[in-house]
DNA sequence: AGATTGCTTTTTGCATACGAAAGTCTGTAT
DNA sequence: ATACAGACTTTCGTATGCAAAAAGCAATCT
């Protein structure tokens, strides 16, 4: 009977930006709803965009981050008073978040965090690697000198945050490298899918919190050498081969730690 | 105002299996839609599959062959009133098209068939190419005898539709063994993704109304003579070349077309 | 004539309501 | 003590209702 306005299973103090607006009284909840939710992402569309737009990027976020866990039975309700809106916007996102993978919705019982097994995240992540490889081959064809440029400043940072030994900075600048390169292929499609997959990756293969270390770096240079050149062939090959090893990479770690 | 029940934009015998249920008096209505509704794909599902899922199928095919032109402004009630449903899994479904790109949904404006831009379908197709040479791969590392047969089925009913020149039976059989090769990757999210892809470049080059001649088909022997080798190497080559050819194919008569 | 403003109509977006299905618990019979 | 039947509870799936945004239209002003 859902005692309070609480979400069971979260903790009190959750990462949302505005959780548990109470709606007091009579005025506009959809008004003050989007205004709480409508953070970053949403502000700068001319438009408002719609609340389930929010409620969407709140629960990816609640689910990327771990606060909802694998496995875990999302009750309509719960979300929607826990974001102070409606069960309507709340199923709106959560059907988008199934096409995307993000959660299972089986018929008449509900929404589940998707839980995702060794072989589907071994499958994704050849995906991953298969159209990244292809976006290396693109982006040598299409890159201009300032390009190439913007590829070595993330390149530096990249070698930087390694040597300040800042874990977290060197996944960003992998993860900021490896999208600049997605996107210099000048096909969005593509673009856009290796985002999605990535995300997905990503999340899977988080709680390893595995860098690879200077050999990354070195095999990135190569690939930004081809990519100036033009070489085409060679930067795909190179990237083929450099997320090869970042997944046998992955492969080693969870092995590891899974038999220890 | 809506007059009647009817559909404004479509034809009075559209290809919906059951157009326009009246919903007469006090019966329940969900049930009644359900029934008429879920067709095929839904039947076979143990728990009945939810209306949205029936409404998305729907909504689809009316896309897929263009009953709803791209561009069209797809009014929620209408949609619901020619299916016989209520809005509200119109909405649903209409979500999760346009997370697979079938339409736009701007906000406070609706929902929009998507155009297609020449730029867009040719990325599109250009992905494909890319994650069916990888399944080629895949297919000729985990392939089996018995796949290797059916194959040569497939194969054979290809060259006998030609030889018959049925133009649709020959479609059929090439998306037939393409399909069976995405599946023999063993690659369960790559064969969706590609079967995902693939469904739209049909939509955007069905007008073309393109199928490659006896080449193709030559090609596609060579490449099941790969797979039956396990030469993975090979097979990823040769299906690199041959969905690149059928890229340039799509081209060139697109240009011609358009010129004209 | 063309642009502009205000009103009306249409359509979306969200909230609420209700019936139905799945899950859970309790009591009884064996 | 255990297994089964039935009522009870929870939660989903769909329908309906309502406010607000957008689109259309007409009268007015320049």
């Amino acid at each position: 009977m859902l005692m309070s306005g609480h979400f069971r299973h979260l903790p009190e103090e959750a990462t949302v930006s505005q959780p548990n607006v109470p709606l007091i009284g009579a005025g506009n909840p959809r008004r003050a709803a989007r205004e709480s939710l409508s953070s970053a992402a949403a502000r700068k569309v001319e438009r408002p965009a719609p609340l389930r737009q929010a409620v969407y990027e709140a629960l990816l976020d609640l689910i990327v981050n771990r606060t909802l866990k694998p496995g875990q039975h999302l009750v309509e309700i719960e979300l929607a008073e826990h974001l102070g809106v409606s069960r309507q916007p709340v199923r709106e996102a959560l059907q988008r978040l199934q096409t995307e993978g993000w959660v299972d919705l089986r018929p008449a019982q509900g929404a589940f965090v998707h839980t995702p097994t060794d072989e589907e995240a071994d499958q994704l992540l050849s995906v991953r690697n298969v159209l990244e490889t292809y976006s290396a081959k693109l982006a040598a064809q299409h890159a201009t000198p300032e390009d190439v440029e913007q590829l070595e400043k993330l390149q530096n940072e990249g070698v930087a945050a390694l040597k300040a030994k800042d874990v977290e900075r060197v996944v960003a600048a992998n993860a900021a490298l490896h999208t600049f390169i997605t996107q210099l292929s000048g096909n969005t499609v593509l673009a856009e899918m290796i985002a999605t997959v990535d995300r997905r990756v990503r999340w899977y293969y988080a709680p390893l919190a595995l860098t690879r270390g200077k050999d990354a770096w070195n095999e990135h240079a190569d690939i930004i050498a081809a990519i100036n050149e033009g070489d085409a062939e060679r930067a795909s090959l190179l990237m083929g081969r450099h997320t090869e090893r970042t997944r046998t990479a992955y492969h080693e770690h969870r092995d590891a730690s899974q038999s220890k």
